[in-house]
RNA sequence: GGGUCAGUAGCUCAGUCGGUUAGAGCGGGGGACUCAUAAUCCCUAGGUCCGGGGUUCGAGUCCCUGCUGACCUACCA
């Protein structure tokens, strides 16, 4: 290892202040600590620091919803942020917040130098403004008709049908923080003309070295083959924010601040250690490393260098970008369970396990990662309990009987093996391949059960118990030889993986009675130590811990959840009482019951649902299917949609379906099945199974009606 | 429509500058052992390296083309 002390700064993308973290935030978060902890264990001067992005209208809308104010409400998010973190055993050096006096001196600062360099224009611009929630309303905001296609509920930026349009443009816009029917206002906002940098920039992206491969040819390709559009950084009051100093009633746009705010925690961080800031942000001599995911690229690699560049400061040595995660190979979703809290996946499961994991999947690529329980499983048993753990576990039984020998037995090579190891794990930590680490790390572990088990201390043992105490000093001392090349070769590991499970270097420092600091620690055999006795280090994952966790998931996102546990009840009661009623019917109150209703919804919300009277025109089994019916819907003309119900049970002769009319969903999404694309579904009632109950409309409806 | 990346054993992946019989872990099958959290160790399973062309003495590795998938973008990030 070279002895040259590099100065490293690192930062996390800063999370916004509007949620809690949950497990997709965590894979930049660990992959950053991981790589700090590698640094710092390599002897380098590496600080990690990170911030809560307050800024924005979201923030406002929220901490409204609240009845709080905007510092409280961020407060609030900052504490609960950091726990989370902390739990997981992130540890930055400083954890500030956009919403500081250090952040708005650095904006002030960059600011006055873009305005000096020529980079900034006012520009008037037209723009929906609600007068009751008195704000200016960005895209999302503004909800009204599609101007192309008729379509209604649609976003101000764009429509279902594809269509691409301006806020303004909508028929009946309404604005979604008060419902209400908002006025063009004309305002003036500034832009950056990062055109004026696109030389730099061009050469800084394909040059510098900061940036992955694919990041470069996306960037060259998407956005430096053409002219770079004016960024408007600005935002008229309100806006929870900085106010512009040489524009009042102008604040900057969020995105303008939020990467400011890795130099505002720096400086926090500096007033705290007496450090200068200039040292981090001002040197050829101190490396920056942004680790940020792939969504966010654009913000870090075009405007960010640009403001830096402008300003003076020190460009990104590497933007380390990522891709997003998905669970069990999908989208992390709600409904499934699978869109995770952070704190909902501690209160089932180690922590470790997931650093453990989203580390052996962690590749300098900007590829997806997919968390799969099942592979999580298999790989933490295998590899952490099975393997290196479980090495631990077995050697130390004997090592605590004998101690560590004075000096290094002979191991075939075992421990110079590993000890050599070292520059290469060393090099994969480096460009963030942790699981090519990984690999070498479990090689280690592989070759040293192979030792111990070729050593068989066991029967060494018994050769001394036959003996009889200390009546045999040859075999203790072949049994203490094979106890310091276990432990040793265990430590070895240990230090390897100290980046990784923080948590199982500090239980085995106990075990070994001695610190490991430094990452040259894993080629100095430990000599001449007690070894304490062996407490657990590790349980398998916990089948019922990754059930219990995604069931969790789930109640905290159906509408009968944790948000409000009485509705259920509520809303059962009077049910319960028509049940009993005395109308001639004499209808059970069960299905209610068993289904209690939803919360209320909007005349908006029902109209997304494209209800239409269809005719069951072809109707078939499907040999395969245990539920499966394949229906073919006309809407009339010549219109047809492909269903696959799950009424089997219920119709089992679907012959007799023939011509019958139904209701249809007909504008929900394609799904592809096992057996052919349904595209739509008909409406039925029913708990299942062969109670099921097809929707028919009454006599006089036409197929391709729609139903209001 | 344009772009980026990927497609290697059931699963997750490794394969450096093109070079000899394509590798690992998990899983499966068989065996051994008992120190250890049913962990460990040994043996084994045989995949047209997505398809098709081409360059080359030689291609998983380079070029072209097709297919499939993920993501980005579709004249406001």
């Amino acid at each position: 290892m070279t002895a040259k002390k590099r100065n490293i700064l690192v930062t996390s993308a800063l999370p916004y202040a509007n949620g809690d973290i949950h497990i997709g935030h965590l894979v930049e978060y660990l992959q950053t600590d991981i790589w700090v902890r590698f640094q710092k264990l390599r002897g380098h001067n590496c600080r990690y620091f990170c911030a809560d992005d307050t800024h924005g209208t979201a923030i406002t809308i929220s901490a409204r919803k609240k009845g709080i104010t905007e510092e409280e409400f961020i407060a609030g998010v900052s504490r609960s942020h950091q726990a989370d973190f902390a739990a997981f055993g992130i540890e930055f050096d400083n954890y500030g917040s956009t919403n500081s006096p250090e952040t708005r001196r650095f904006c002030e600062e960059i600011w006055s130098a873009i305005r000096k360099a020529g980079l900034v224009e006012e520009r008037e611009i037209k723009q929906l403004y609600d007068p009751v929630a008195q704000t200016f309303l960005a895209d999302r905001f503004v909800k009204g008709t599609c101007p192309k296609c008729g379509r209604t509920g649609q976003y101000g930026d764009s429509c279902d049908c594809g269509a691409v349009y301006s806020p303004t443009d909508l028929i009946d816009p309404v604005s979604t923080l008060s419902n209400t029917t908002p006025e063009l206002r004309s305002a003036t906002h500034l832009f950056v003309e990062i055109e004026r940098c696109h030389e730099f920039l061009e050469d800084w992206v394909a040059n510098s070295g900061a940036l992955q491969p694919e990041v470069v040819n996306y960037l060259k390709g998407q956005f430096l083959s053409d002219a770079l559009w004016p960024w408007d950084v600005s935002r008229p009051a309100p806006y929870f924010g900085f106010e512009i100093p040489d524009s009042p009633g102008n604040y900057w746009y969020v995105w303008f601040d939020a990467p400011i705010g890795y130099m505002g925690s720096t400086l926090q961080w500096c007033r705290k250690s007496g450090e200068d800031v200039n040292f981090w942000w001002k040197n050829p001599e101190t490396e920056i490393h942004h680790f940020i995911g792939k969504d966010i690229c654009y913000f870090h690699t075009l405007f960010w260098p640009a403001m830096l560049k402008s300003a003076g400061y020190t460009l990104p040595t590497k933007v380390h970008i990522h891709g997003f995660l998905t669970v069990n190979g999908e989208k992390m979703s709600k409904s499934r369970g699978t869109f995770i809290l952070a704190r909902t996946y501690l209160n089932h499961l180690n922590p470790s396990y997931l650093r453990y994991f989203f580390a052996t999947k962690t590749s300098p690529r900007v590829d997806d990662l997919d968390l799969n329980f099942e592979e999580m499983e298999a790989r933490i048993n295998a590899d952490l309990v099975g393997n290196i753990v479980n090495l631990a576990s077995r050697s130390a039984k004997f090592a605590s009987v004998t101690g560590l020998g004075d000096t290094y037995p002979e191991d075939g090579g075992l421990f110079r093996k590993a000890a050599d190891l070292s520059e290469e794990i060393a090099a994969a930590y480096e460009e963030r391949d942790y699981g090519k680490a990984l690999r070498y790390i479990l090689e280690c572990g592989y070759r040293a059960n192979k030792f111990f088990e070729d050593a068989a201390p066991w029967t060494i043992r018994k050769e001394l118990e036959a003996a009889g105490g200390d009546a045999n000093p040859d075999a203790f001392r072949r049994l203490q030889d094979v106890a310091t090349v276990s432990v040793n070769l265990f430590r070895q590991i240990i230090v390897y993986l100290t980046p990784i499970l923080p948590d199982l270097t500090r239980q085995s420092e106990e075990l070994l009675g001695c610190r490991i600091t430094s990452w040259s620690d894993a080629s100095e055999p430990l000599l001449g130590k007690k070894i304490g006795t062996y407490k657990h280090m590790m349980t398998r994952v916990p089948k019922e811990g990754i059930e219990a966790m995604i069931e969790e998931t789930k109640n905290l996102n159906t509408p009968s959840g944790a948000e409000q546990p009485p509705a259920s009840s509520e809303e059962a009661a009077p049910a319960s009482e028509a049940a009993v009623s005395d109308d001639q019917w004499k209808d059970s109150g069960q299905p209610l019951l068993d289904e209690p209703m939803s919360e209320t919804i909007t005349i908006d919300d029902f109209l997304k649902v494209d209800l239409r009277v269809g005719r069951i025109v072809e109707a078939e089994q499907v040999a395969e299917a245990r539920k499966l019916l394949k229906l073919k819907i006309s809407l009339g003309g010549s219109e047809t949609r492909q269903v696959f119900a799950g009424i089997k049970a219920a119709y089992p002769e679907p012959e007799k379906l023939i011509g019958r009319l139904v209701v249809f969903v007909a504008n929900l999404q394609p799904r592809k099945m096992k057996f052919g694309l349904s595209e739509g579904m008909v409406v039925a009632s029913g708990p299942g199974g062969p109670d099921v109950f097809l929707t028919f409309p009454d006599e006089g409806a036409k197929p391709g009606m729609r139903l209001h």
